[in-house]
DNA sequence: GACCTGCATTGATGCAGATCAAACGCGCGA
DNA sequence: TCGCGCGTTTGATCTGCATCAATGCAGGTC
């Protein structure tokens, strides 16, 4: 039944799709060898929550393959998607004994996950590795408050368009650089979508039809996407556009 | 014109008010003084901008007194409140040149700052403060993705709540523990409330207001509020309430 | 005391997006 | 081949909050 091999990764660090990318960027052979004593995958299929809010976390640990969701759930049943993981993010906390959001494979997914205690351990003694792990959390703290802006104060559409723009930076299977057309499929439901963006999935679907109408997207499919102009998406999404010119 | 005067604060750290949860808190005796080398003190007037988005960042560094703000504003405008400034939080990030988000005082201030190049450079070396600074982020993507509910999924009611509830936590002038009642003084305005929420500062004076009238808070003047049964509060806010009992 | 100026409150009206409801389309197993 | 279920689309209506517009009110200045 599953359909995803843990045997399909390579059980190399040297190797891994993610080593310049994870929380073992940094790390020089030695220090692989350390991490790969206490390292160990798991693949998890589409649908399944790979940890409840509040229970006990044995294990930290990065994405290799697939895309999850961190999601945070109201008493009423009104959620909040937190954080999309894609791969080489990490997960979990060191120095917290049970998890605080619910983590979800939205796709096939598979973990490359170290034990929490030896893994704590590691870190004192392994400055790469705290190091690496301070950048990436001040990167997600970055993108978390830039959602705070999405979610705050832009239209349903602009919302959209945000979504789409991240997905499509952050998916490299594209000719970026040039203003050529992206595309990219999306990993996640229109359901996903609305919590991540705090709409309903009326709202998005309508919105997404809405971008198709106006040329901004183009749709094979569903969830296929292509982009023919990268920029007027940018200017859709509200983002300051023309990327940040400095000098 | 100066209210608040530099000469105010010890300029020994160990007489500093956030010695033990800024930064610097898990530092010994030597690795203070090496902080205390490099380290000077600013005071910033309510209303006042600290740091524009986009200016080069010369400095990182500690809320040591008063309460501040991190914004994100659009081109047309429209402005999201991202981070509130408590004494103990640090401000700026190692390793980026320039400011993402402005910084502006709300009371007026004092900071403790570090020249970043020779703070960076002791971040190598210190691995207390490398550490202390990664506990520091985790709890501020914490806070930020709490956020992130209020922002995509509660109401406007909920949402004045949370920010009130919030407020009443961190500002330990109060008798928590028992359910006595808690008082508190409100830092920030309407317009900054509304901005910190997702907003209008209507919303947010008439919200207050139906608090008011129902009974969950108290107000004497505009800033001032008395907060007699937080559990209540907690309960408005949408909080799973009962505070999170463990055993 | 008269007059600002900067918050805050209060009221009337409009609209974006939620809600409720139904139908579509596609893959899948019987 | 049929029906079934799930994700999605589409339509009609409702509503919470934004928007527009005064008014109130305290502190500071002349």
């Amino acid at each position: 039944m599953t359909k995803l091999s843990v045997a399909e990764i390579p059980r190399d660090c040297e190797d891994c799709p993610i080593r310049h990318r994870a929380v073992c960027a940094r790390c020089e052979a030695d220090e692989l060898d350390l991490l790969d004593q206490i390292k160990y995958y798991r693949s998890y299929e589409a649908g399944q929550t790979i940890v409840w809010s509040g229970d006990r976390m044995e294990f930290v640990g990065s994405v290799v393959k697939g895309v999850g969701t961190l999601t945070q759930t109201m008493e009423d049943g009104r959620t909040q998607m937190v954080g999309l993981l894609l791969p080489s993010d990490f997960v979990g906390r060191p120095g917290r004994e049970t998890a605080t959001y619910d983590v979800v494979a939205t796709t096939d997914m598979v973990m490359c996950c170290f034990r929490k205690k030896p893994f704590e351990d590691m870190m004192t003694r392994t400055p790469h590795i705290a190091q690496r792990l301070l950048q990436m959390t001040l990167d997600e703290l970055d993108a978390a408050r830039e959602w705070m802006l999405v979610l705050g104060r832009k239209t349903a559409r602009e919302k959209i368009a945000s979504l789409l723009s991240i997905v499509a930076r952050r998916d490299a299977t594209l000719n970026l650089g040039a203003g050529g057309p992206i595309e990219f499929e999306l990993p996640l439901t229109r359901e996903a979508m609305a919590d991540y963006l705090g709409l309903t999935l009326e709202t998005v679907s309508r919105q997404i039809n809405a971008l198709k109408r106006d040329g901004v997207i183009e749709l094979k499919g569903k969830r296929q996407v292509t982009v023919p102009d990268f920029d007027r998406l940018a200017e859709e999404a509200g983002d300051d556009s023309d990327g940040g010119m400095l000098s």
